[in-house]
DNA sequence: ATTTTTACTTAACAAGATTTAACTGGCCTC
DNA sequence: GAGGCCAGTTAAATCTTGTTAAGTAAAAAT
């Protein structure tokens, strides 16, 4: 069987670490959560992580001194850091207790996710599985390319289509809450956000609509969900 | 047994200059550091270097002094100035001292590297372990040479369609962001240096439409990713 | 020394992507 | 079945990227 990659994730912030906790599940991570710099210490000397992302500002130890004691146990795990924007004093420290990236807040989680099989890629060379290409029906879609093709029609996605038909595809057949939908892509789920959502949904669907077997369907008050016939993995 | 590339780093501020050093070892540098203009001078004339970082704002003696007295030893070893963002003069008295290159702080290690990397190509030609010849596809790209081929075509690149095609491929099938292509190329990421990589993308997306698979994408308020097939190692 | 070539930048405009706005209709509750 | 919220659609506005051509300056050639 398979390993999944395990992730250390470290942050105080309740709502978030639940948030990416769950975005990690959906991509195939591993993620344990740790709420302040103690506790993430802790975990790391019980299990073998792949990669740690510590926030830099955490009660009872600061994510530089989690680093910096995680660097002390000899490892080379793999740190990224998630600091302020604007401190880029916190991203110097970073760099010097050991850190491998750095994302800054606010961040979407596509950019996390980037980053973290950017590492990945880098260091252990294998281990992404990262699906790229998904099929819908009779529908093929290239994330990596941002190409929806369906017969002999190629059709170019625009970056905003792509991530949102990424999230959908990654999640077929399952419904995609709305606000994970926001948050995940836009960062922020605010009123103007949501209508720009419709909008790309909208879009999707008129490409989609070639293969009846495939489409977007809304479940009301909570999200929306791909649907597509199931193919052989 | 391969000599290391050994650079000569003049920065007063200590925490800085240890993490770059550390950073450059990480990557395969020797690096000995200075603390002052005069410490770099005495330390330039017992050692040979293969290139010079200097900080323009030193004790003592800064920067541009220090680089004229290297030059004044009738050395052709590449100089980097550090500089202040805004400090435009002395970029030019830099140049004026014989600098090859500079980086504006705050400047990200990753972009310090490159143009390490960079300058080695230019002058020695060989020595960079780098990488010097990239498979996309059909085609063929030999940084060294400036020379993008297909089939039995060849193309010979300028500098700077080399240096973009160079940091894109460099970074295959990943993102490569705007900001960091555009200084660590353009040095500066001004409006009219944002127009000029544009047209820069236009000029290597026409040399690349030879092989379909191939292609540069945007992402939308990010950056480019440069797609390619993969290939063995 | 003058012209020619080359690399690159600036300008101007066109096309594309995304967001905002305005409006329409559906669904859900009471 | 009326009122409120949620979702869908379309078009306009805004911002980003793409393209082409003209401009500039330095290098190379004559």
């Amino acid at each position: 069987m398979e390993e999944k990659t395990k992730i250390l994730l470290c942050e105080d912030d309740e709502n978030l670490s639940m948030l990416l906790r769950e975005y990690l599940q959906a991509k195939g991570y591993h993620t344990d959560l740790a709420p302040d710099g103690e506790a993430g210490y802790k975990a790391f000397t019980k299990e073998k992580y792949d990669i740690c992302v510590l926030d830099v500002m955490m009660p009872k130890k600061d994510g530089i001194e989690l680093a910096k004691d995680i660097r002390n146990l000899n490892s080379d795990c793999p740190i990224i850091f998630l600091t302020a924007k604007t401190m880029k004093e916190d991203i110097l420290e970073g760099f010097k207790a050991g850190a491998d990236d750095y994302i800054s807040k606010p961040f979407s989680m596509e950019e996390l996710i980037f980053r973290v099989e950017a590492i990945m890629r880098r260091t252990k060379g294998k281990k992404v599985k990262e699906k790229d290409t998904y099929y819908l029906g009779k529908y093929t879609f290239d994330t990596q390319r941002q190409i929806l093709s369906i017969a002999d029609s190629q059709i170019k996605l625009t970056t905003k289509e792509t991530e949102l038909l990424t999230l959908l595809a990654a999640n077929v057949n399952e419904m995609v809450e709305r606000n994970f939908a926001l948050r995940t892509i836009w960062i922020d789920d605010n009123y103007f956000n949501a209508r720009s959502m419709d909008v790309y949904i909208t879009k999707l669907r008129k490409l989609l609509k070639d293969d009846p077997d495939v489409g977007i369907i809304n479940i009301h008050g909570k999200g929306y969900k791909l649907i597509a016939p199931k193919t052989e993995e």
